[in-house]
DNA sequence: CTTCTTGTTACTGA
DNA sequence: ATCAGTAACAAGAA
């Protein structure tokens, strides 16, 4: 579930705790979920925390990194282990009671704080790599689509020639990366672009109008802590974001359109459920 | 039982 | 090269 948004608000949770933490000691709980030599990073200060699509990196610094990718289910959670005082923000009680059925990994720094990675499904991965094997994995990336790369000029440079429908080519992370299924479908509606319209049929008006939507709706993604649904994404503290209250068509099928008051209509594109509105997406 | 799921990659056959 | 469809990863919920 996480797009970039929550991808964001994770990784600005992370900066303002992780630097100069040290890990002392790591668990792997399932061999799929963290890849590499962990015992490599044990000892040395980490010295930043950063995002490039919906990876997370935390530098360490002798150039080690871990990357981290939540995939569908995956989660990150802090904890300050026995010296957290009262008066901090609230977390749930779960958080107290980890490592859970889903923990796959888990990290424990030099001040008894805690850094676990839940993943239901497995899907998602943990890798120790330098920073040239960092910069290998992100050389095959577009840029975000939040990024002052991605122009008018750009995308349609990109999208130039191509008949596929524009939604499966806004989550193509060749072209653009950060969107997914729901900032995805929801810029679409603010746009009203069809998400079926052959790409090289949108005009640049439209172009520039669903860049500067995408980077919008990611934007605001971002501000409202991200999309929480089933309590599946939280952030480090198991806190929901709010973007979901927002939404615009994800999920909202038969409810009025934000733009027109139609009722929004779900539909199947390239196998993944797409919102859209039939009357004013045209 | 069936169908669905917010990410991503790879494969097919056209 | 492009593209539509499908499968794969795996574990749930409804």
């Amino acid at each position: 579930m996480p797009e970039l948004p929550e991808v964001e608000t994770i990784v600005r949770k992370l900066q303002q705790v992780l630097p100069g933490k040290k890990i002392v000691t790591t668990q792997q709980y399932h061999p799929k979920s963290l890849i590499g030599s962990a015992a490599e990073l044990l000892h040395l200060p980490i010295t930043q925390v950063s995002r490039r699509a919906k990876i997370i990196r935390i530098h360490f610094d002798q150039g080690q990194n871990l990357l981290i990718h939540l995939k569908m289910t995956g989660q990150l959670i802090f904890t300050k282990g026995q010296t957290r005082l009262g008066g901090g923000h609230p977390t749930p009680d779960w958080i107290n009671q980890l490592p859970s059925k889903h923990t796959r990994a888990s990290f424990t720094f030099d001040d008894a704080s805690q850094l676990f990675f839940n993943d239901q499904r497995l899907f998602g991965w943990i890798k120790v790599l330098m920073d040239d094997q960092v910069a290998a994995v992100f050389s095959h990336l577009a840029p975000d689509v939040i990024d002052d790369a991605v122009t008018t000029e750009y995308v349609q440079k990109k999208l130039k020639n191509r008949g596929q429908n524009i939604k499966q080519l806004i989550l193509d992370n060749t072209i653009m990366c950060g969107l997914g299924n729901i900032y995805a479908c929801d810029a679409l509606n603010q746009a009203k672009i069809h998400p079926l319209r052959p790409a090289k049929s949108l005009s640049t008006q439209e172009i520039e109008l669903l860049v500067r939507t995408a980077k919008e709706t990611l934007n605001k993604g971002i501000a409202m802590g991200g999309t929480t649904f089933d309590g599946k994404y939280v952030d480090i503290d198991g806190m929901a974001g709010q973007y979901q209250s927002v939404l615009r068509v994800y999920g909202r099928a038969g409810k009025p359109c934000l733009n027109c008051g139609a009722a929004i209509v779900k539909t199947q594109i390239g196998g993944r459920g797409t919102y859209f509105c039939e009357n004013c997406q045209v």
